[in-house]
DNA sequence: TCTGGGGTCCTTAACCGT
DNA sequence: TCTGACGGTTAAGGACCC
């Protein structure tokens, strides 16, 4: 029994580059890379143009400058791409009931559940109707997988990028894995690539050779069964539309290590607040409070600690992110902080004031005991520190706060800002304008910073449906500059169509 | 100028209770 | 009462994914 090919894999190709190219018509066909540009940054997408030069995602922002100096360099809008995967996924969504996001620009459609498609033919033709619709409503390009299982159609997908379509025929797909790199499984990274290899195992061929018993003696119990049937091309994981989350974390690499104790507390608490707020936006409360350290040579380090119950309370997250720090030991500095909340609970409003009280008695209790048991137990806390001559040199400027990804441009500025000691009195506020910024100007309308230093900022001037524009430079305090907010990719007047109603659009511009 | 940020799942070990 | 098997929970770390 044989499943028809009716489960689509989306793919949209080299989304956040493609987005920035719909969006500034002058980078189109010109190497885009969006990432961080901190110092620590690294690339989340390259575009097509830039993949030539060898930059690809995961690489440091340094090394990509170095490969592609000419390349432009923007910070991710995560706001805008959300809105565009939004666009996408409603596309989807109008197919099949049975949707599951995988991240904003992949999904897996269970097309047969959704009456869309049961056999081969009929999921190409509305796979290829998808991609034209995608096209129409975006402006964008996504390839599509088609095959009887998820794990098939993701392979699909891969291979049918970019702008493709690729449909694997039930009974062809050992053939088709055999010669393949392990790598190209799902579940398969660099670690277990590389312990394959030492085995002798390369092609997914050899992986199914080596037989189930080998594969968990060699990866694991969970690992190795789910490796033999992937090799074998067996995958009945169901598409599932909702899948819950089950953790909420926050983290920030800085640009330079943190050593003062203080700061590094400082830190944590800010972190625990963002934790916070995340977990009540997504209506959560959380019962397992996370920390994690990543020191100045990169090994990382978690403490964790489960309350009695969930809460979202932010006093509680950062008391427990303070205690589980001070069992640290961050002598020689740190890189990052970050601090997370799982085991969640659908948040209640008497679930709240019944934790809080709980929490504080029981705090309160642990004290009593504490001073009680006085003197006894751990010895080993490190409360001396100060032998570290902290004072001595004042962590020079070097803050953080690369304009953190998803906030609106601006509303970060105070962040980072610090002198060691600042005692919170705001200095004068300069404005930062972070490249790839969108931008408006009283007199020359909407566009985009492609680049600031030396008090001064350099905007083109052109939005998502016009030719390339010009260039002009302000001064960063240019009254006549302001940031705004993006513009949508297919302007109200030939996109409301496509926006609205879910029909499809008729130019194919196939290439 | 080495190596982001937000997740998921698995493994191992310790510990507790039955 | 001691011992052992076993299951559940917690904690820590790692691999992997986009």
């Amino acid at each position: 029994m044989r499943a028809a090919p009716t489960i689509l894999h989306l793919d949209m190709d080299a989304f956040y580059a493609s987005v920035e190219q719909a969006a500034k018509p002058s980078l189109r066909g010109k190497a885009v890379i969006v990432g961080g540009l901190g110092p620590r940054g690294v690339v989340a997408t390259a575009s097509y143009e830039a993949r030539r030069f060898g930059v690809h995602s995961a690489m440091p922002t340094a090394q990509a400058r170095r490969l592609c100096p000419n390349g432009a360099y923007l910070i991710p809008r995560f706001t805008l791409y959300r809105a565009v995967s939004d666009l996408v996924m409603a596309r989807l969504r109008a197919l099949s009931p049975l949707v599951e996001p995988l991240s904003l620009d992949e999904a897996f459609v269970d097309l047969e559940a959704g009456g869309a498609a049961f056999d081969a033919a009929g999921a190409r033709v509305t796979a290829e109707r998808l991609r034209a619709d995608i096209r129409a409503a975006t402006g964008l390009s996504a390839s599509v997988g088609l095959a009887g299982s998820k794990m098939l159609a993701k392979v699909a997908s891969e291979g049918a990028k970019p702008d493709g379509l690729l449909l694997i025929e039930p009974g062809t797909e050992r053939d088709l894995l055999a010669p393949m790199s392990v790598r190209t499984l799902p579940g398969v990274g660099p670690a277990t690539g590389e312990h394959l290899r030492r085995a002798g195992i390369t092609t997914v061929g050899e992986l199914a050779d080596a037989g189930e018993d080998e594969l968990v003696r060699m990866t694991g119990r969970a690992h190795g069964v789910a490796l033999y049937r992937m090799a074998l091309g067996l995958d009945d994981r169901p598409v599932v539309a909702e899948r819950d989350a089950k953790s909420v974390s926050v983290e920030d690499t800085f640009d330079v290590d943190l050593h003062d104790r203080v700061r590094i507390r400082g830190e944590v608490q800010r972190l625990a607040e963002r934790c916070v707020g995340r977990l009540r936006a997504s209506g959560h409360s959380g019962r397992t409070i996370v920390l994690k350290v990543r020191r100045y040579d990169f090994s990382t380090l978690t403490r964790s600690e489960t309350l009695r119950g969930p809460t979202d309370d932010p006093a509680v997250v950062r008391e427990a992110a303070a205690r589980l720090l001070e069992g640290i030991d961050t002598t020689g500095g740190v890189r990052l902080l970050g601090v997370g909340v799982s085991g969640l609970a659908d948040y209640t409003q008497e679930d709240l004031f019944a934790q809080a009280e709980a929490e504080a008695a029981a705090r309160a209790a642990a004290r009593a005991e504490a001073e009680a048991a006085a003197g006894g137990r751990d010895s080993g806390v490190p409360d001396s520190a100060a032998g570290a001559g902290a004072g001595a040199r004042g962590e020079d400027g070097g803050d953080g706060a690369d304009g953190g990804a998803g906030a609106p441009v601006g509303a970060q500025a105070a962040a980072g800002a610090g002198v060691a000691d600042a005692p919170v009195g705001d200095p004068p506020q300069e404005r930062r304008w972070p490249a790839g910024t969108d931008v408006r100007h009283e007199e020359y309308g909407p566009g985009w910073v492609q680049g600031s230093g030396v008090g001064r900022v350099t905007v083109r001037f052109e939005q998502p449906g016009s030719p390339p524009g010009r260039v002009r430079t302000f001064r960063m305090d240019d009254p006549d500059l302001e940031p705004s907010v993006p513009l949508p990719l297919v302007g109200e007047r030939d996109g409301e169509h496509a926006e609205r109603d879910g029909e499809h659009a008729k130019e194919g511009t196939a290439g």
